[in-house]
DNA sequence: GCGACGTTTCGATCGCGATGGAAGCATCAG
DNA sequence: CTGATGCTTCCATCGCGATCGAAACGTCGC
């Protein structure tokens, strides 16, 4: 029993510690790529044993960070929603700021940023550069920081086989600009961009490498890619 | 020395580690007004002793969420920037979303309510208003969560005192979408949101109040107001 | 039924960090 | 100079939470 004593605006502090373990927040960035991944495989990941990751993964429940669906005697946890994703993002680019003599860029790295999964959309340089295409070619406008869908975009996203009118009966918002963690700039989110993702991954043109979330483009991916860009 | 091992991935944790202490987090979001405040004022709302408060304000100005200076014996806190608040608001807005029985909604609260501070620009239902009025008017363009100026929208805002000239030189985007804390919908940021903030508190329309985020509105503040969001 | 596996719960250990007393510095008033 | 104020540094205490062994629970395969 601890009472909390008051309530005087939000308690970002509770928040805020959920993702201040190392561990949690590791659990946390592995299903970035919006995939569900056992209670086993999170403990890999956060690197503890599967007692501290269970305890760990209850607290993200609580907190509403994840979601949890029983299959057999897997549990599949899950980021929550957009707004979770939308935070972990956040603090990703604002750990990043400083460098502090940052190194690193090996070609492992070169991979991850130049494509890869943020939650539900594509990310890295090339995701910066389908937002900076579409708003180029017109089939979105505004700035970098705002973007809408413009009628040459319902044609563009229609013929590339996106249902619009599914989308738009949504909450979620069509287009967002979403801070990218490697480039800095935005890239495109929102459904739009959950739902070209999609589509990229039924065709088979783009697909995940194994355990991360780099994204690996086939020919015919890339093809598809500029089509969108150029126009 | 702790040699942190490896870094996959930017280190969220000691970011959010950073605002999961409640000195901390009540610290930044007293500066979430904007103003800068002494250590003394921080360490009391932050309710720690003034030895307890340097310590945390040395550790938020080492995670870059802070800058000071030095002004005679006192030292002025502030948010070090955009980012910075855009990190707290964004904390703030997802530790609202479960209310588990919230029943507060007092009449102190109604005023914080419709207006208020957040970090430069107007915030609150008359902040959310004020986004709504000019996408409906035409002076912006976009859905909610995008939104982009149009030429209507540079004469409007040239009309009312806004230097647009000045504001386009900066980084900073012009117009930005800023998930409102109270209100759950989006309130207008970036740095014309700030800018129209500023001439209403230049010209005393609109006047702070004490030692709260809390906005007192004249009535020819509210007259001006209805004339941005009418037209 | 049995054992193997994935996961959670319980319990005890242990270390990190928040805390405030005391002292040290700097600035200001006189 | 002296004394007061604002802030920081040093230091010892202490409590919370992260951790993992051991055990319990649930599901699958046989």
């Amino acid at each position: 029993m601890t009472l909390t004593t008051d309530i005087s605006g939000p308690n970002i502090a509770r928040l805020a510690a959920l993702l201040a373990d190392p561990a949690r927040a590791q659990v946390m960035l592995a299903l970035m790529d919006g995939r569900a991944l056992t209670a086993g495989e999170l403990a890999q990941a956060g690197g503890v044993s599967p007692q501290t990751a269970s305890s760990h993964l209850s607290k993200l429940i609580d907190g509403g960070l994840l979601a949890v669906a029983s299959q057999g005697r897997h549990r599949y946890y899950r980021i929550s929603g957009p707004d979770a994703a939308h935070l972990v993002e956040t603090l990703s680019v604002l750990s990043e700021e400083e460098p502090t003599a940052r190194i690193r860029t090996g070609p492992r790295d070169a991979k991850l940023r130049t494509a890869r999964i943020c939650y539900d959309h594509l990310a890295g340089s090339m995701g910066v550069r389908l937002l900076d295409g579409l708003l180029a070619n017109g089939a979105l406008a505004g700035d970098d920081s705002n973007v809408r869908l413009t009628a040459k975009g319902e044609q563009v996203f229609s013929d590339f086989g996106v249902d619009l009118g599914a989308l738009k009966r949504k909450k979620r918002p069509l287009c967002r600009a979403c801070l990218d963690w490697s480039e800095r700039r935005p890239h495109l989110a929102g459904s739009i961009g959950a739902a070209l993702l999609d589509r990229f991954l039924d065709e088979g043109w783009i697909r995940r490498e194994k355990g991360s979330r780099t994204l690996i483009v086939s020919t015919e991916g890339l093809r598809r890619y500029e089509g969108l860009v150029r126009r």
